[in-house]
DNA sequence: AGGTTGACCTCAT
DNA sequence: TATGAGGCCAACC
C-alpha cells in the first residue's frame, strides 16, 4: 500500500544505469523524464541514497551546465572526475568539456 | 509536529 | 549579460 514513493528512487536508478558509457545527463532531464519536472533536487537525493550502490554510475549525472557539483559527495572528490575521464569524458575545472555533445537526454535518446 | 537543508532548475530584476 | 530570489519534494534534527 505505501510503496509508491520508493519507486521514484528506483526509477532514477534505472535511468542512470541506462546512461551509455562516455555520456552524461542532468538532474532536471531525469526528473522531467520521470514526470517530476520541478523535483530535480529529489534526483540528487536519490543519488545520495545510491551512494552504497556502486552499480549506479552517478558520476555520469551532473547539473544542467555540466558541472560536477556532486563530486564532494563521492568517497573522494576526484573520483567523479577520474571516472569520467576514464570513460573518455574530458573534464576541466570540475566542468565537462563538450557537455552539449555528451549530453544524454532520456526523453529523447531513451524515448 | 514543525522548520531547515539539499548532488537543482527557472523566472525576474 | 549577470545576479538574486523562489519553488519543488523528501529526508534530517
Amino acid at each position: 500500500m505505501s510503496e509508491g514513493k520508493k519507486n521514484f528512487f528506483e526509477d532514477v536508478y534505472q535511468v542512470v544505469k541506462l546512461i551509455p558509457k562516455g555520456r552524461v545527463t542532468s538532474y532536471g532531464a531525469i526528473a522531467s523524464y520521470l514526470g517530476s519536472k520541478g523535483s530535480a533536487r529529489m534526483v540528487g537525493w536519490a543519488l545520495i541514497a545510491s551512494h552504497p550502490m556502486t552499480q549506479i554510475p552517478a558520476h555520469r549525472v551532473v547539473n544542467r551546465i555540466g558541472m560536477l557539483t556532486g563530486k564532494q559527495h563521492f568517497d573522494e572528490p576526484n573520483a567523479m572526475r577520474d571516472r569520467l575521464e576514464q570513460e573518455g569524458v574530458k573534464v576541466e575545472n570540475d566542468q565537462v568539456v563538450n557537455f552539449e555533445k555528451l549530453f544524454w537526454d532520456p526523453a529523447k535518446e531513451l524515448l
